[in-house]
This record gives structure tokens, C-alpha cells and sequence, in this order.
DNA sequence: AAATAATAGTTCAATATTAAACTATTTAAT
DNA sequence: ATTAAATAGTTTAATATTGAACTATTATTT
């Protein structure tokens, strides 16, 4: 593991933290996913899902923001989850150039059937930190994450 | 920040410990991926040059499990970059089912003027952690990525 | 009020990504 | 040696993803 490069030790440092934040999180997120193939949904398509389950109805623009994705790839995604009937899209707001995304029926139930497999799925993984590593890696990772240039 | 799901404690301190963690790697790969638009190359096409360049002439398995991608996906990254003539595909080893893939001069080039960028890139995004942090998040993060299910 | 900016969403072209079916080659089993 | 199994790579279909150009609607400027 870590870096062939030769550089600087201050250098060395940064990459090889930075290489297994993303290996971790490579390897992580095929791992957790897995389960969704049996429902025949996309890791994009259940994170739209899980949002609109948690937190209600969204437009496009705030799916997008959450899941640091561009507005075409949410045109995308609910397309396709539309197509199957779990998602609708309404535009009858005051302001006509948001659409209002909500899961169907059919949406709310397949979600609340997929999202306990998720959770143990996780916490499965995340086992192997305990409570205090846990949280000094969500801290680690927050203060990366909220950098802004 | 954190997860909007009740569920125990520690559900709820694996949920946010991972959601943090896939947070920092999208904002992060975002961030230190941009200065590559201007070279006209993919985050993977990158990968795959900045792994040739360093470790020199690999299979397309090889690539593939370094980079935690299928092997159709490597097919398809090596077509792109082969189009452009920065790698070359060579199938003349002992065993003929394996294709080689080596950087071209142009592709040496490139990588050598691009490298530099990155590295910077990704000191400057790390630098929020001392050093300490780094290696702590390389330990938690290693410790992650290494279980196998 | 008319012209201009900004915003939400859509479309398009190119590349990425996976999973599954497939070909070619090599290795193992009988 | 012939068959069977494993391995490397390719192809295909479906979805994802981005960036850029575009449409429609709303807000701001003058």
C-alpha cells in the first residue's frame, strides 16, 4: 500500500492519507451496495430514494446538492426511477420552474423493505471501528469534506 | 450534517461515520480532479497513466484491481487513451492472453507535465490535517478498506 | 415596463461503470 | 491426450456522470 512517488515527507503524507480515504471508500461503498442488485436499483437511484424517504418531497436542484451531483445527472436518475413508478414529478408550485419530487406508493414501500439491509450493511462494515475511532474519522473527514476553494 | 434515521446508537454512529467519510472522498476527488479538465483527460484516465507511469508497463487485470474497476470499464478507459496515443496495447508475451499496457512517449510526457499539479492539489486539500490526523485517517481508512466479505 | 440577470430544469455528446454473455488462450483433471 | 475449468480480454445493454448549450420562468436593473 501507499505511494511510489518520491517527494517531499510532507508530500508522501498527503498522498498516502489521501489514497486510502479513497480505497476505503471504493471498497466500502461496492461492498454495501451489493444488496441493491436484487431490487434492481442503482446506488444513485437508492440514495435519491433514501433522501425523499427521510426528508420528504425535494426538487431537483436540492437532490443534487445533497448528492454532490450535476442537475443532468438528477434529470437522469429520476427519469429512470419515474419510468418504474417510484418517483413522480409535480410542477404546481408558485414558482413553476421547480419540480417537486416525492416517492409513490410504490416507492415508499420498497424503500422501507431495502433500507433496514442498508443500515446493517454498515454497520457491518463499520464494526471494525470501534465507537471512538468512529468518531474521530467522521471529524477527520468532515473537516476535509467542508474545505471550500 | 448526519443522518436523519432513528435507529440505536450505534446504527447511528455507523451511518454517520459513513456518511462523512463518502462526503469528504466525492468533494475531495471533485476539488482535485478539476485542474485535469484542462488537459482534456478522466479522472481514470489519470489513474491508469499515473499507474504506468510510476510502476510501468501493466496488464489490463492489474490495472483494474488497482483501481477497483471491471474489466470492461479498463477496456474502454485503454481504448479512449490508445485513440489519443498516449498508451499502446502490446499482446506478445509467453502467454497470449494478456495485453500489455505501456505509456507512450507523448503519454510519458504528459503525465511528467500534469503529476506535479496533482500532488500540489492534494497537499494543499490535506494540509487542513496536521500530521498526526493523516496518519490517523490512513489507519482508520486502511482498516475499512482491507475487510473482505 | 422593458431589458437584463439569475435560476431550475432539459438535452446532448462524450466518457465511465457495471454485470453478463462471449471469445481466445492456458491450465488442470481424468 | 482429451476434456473440463480457469483466466484475460472483449462486447453489449443499461445506467451514471460531467460539462456545455439550451428553454422556460422568475427576479433585478435601469
Amino acid at each position: 500500500m501507499g505511494t511510489h512517488y518520491k517527494g517531499t515527507k510532507k508530500e508522501i503524507g498527503a498522498l498516502n492519507a489521501y489514497i486510502k480515504l479513497i480505497r476505503a471508500n471504493e471498497s466500502l461503498n461496492t461492498r454495501i451496495h451489493r444488496h441493491l442488485s436484487g431490487y434492481g436499483i442503482s446506488p444513485s437511484q437508492f440514495a435519491v430514494m433514501e433522501i425523499l424517504h427521510h426528508l420528504g418531497p425535494k426538487c431537483q436542484r436540492d437532490l443534487g446538492s445533497k448528492m454532490l451531483k450535476t442537475g443532468g445527472n438528477v434529470v437522469m436518475i429520476i427519469d429512470n426511477l419515474e419510468k418504474r413508478g417510484l418517483v413522480k414529478r409535480d410542477r404546481e408550485g408558485k414558482d413553476r420552474r421547480y419540480v417537486n419530487i416525492q416517492l409513490t406508493k410504490k416507492g415508499e414501500k420498497l424503500i422501507r423493505e431495502i433500507f433496514p439491509n442498508h443500515v446493517s450493511g454498515i454497520v457491518k462494515e463499520m464494526n471494525i471501528l470501534n465507537k471512538e475511532e468512529q468518531l474521530e474519522l467522521g471529524r477527520l473527514c468532515r473537516k476535509l469534506g467542508l474545505q471550500e476553494y
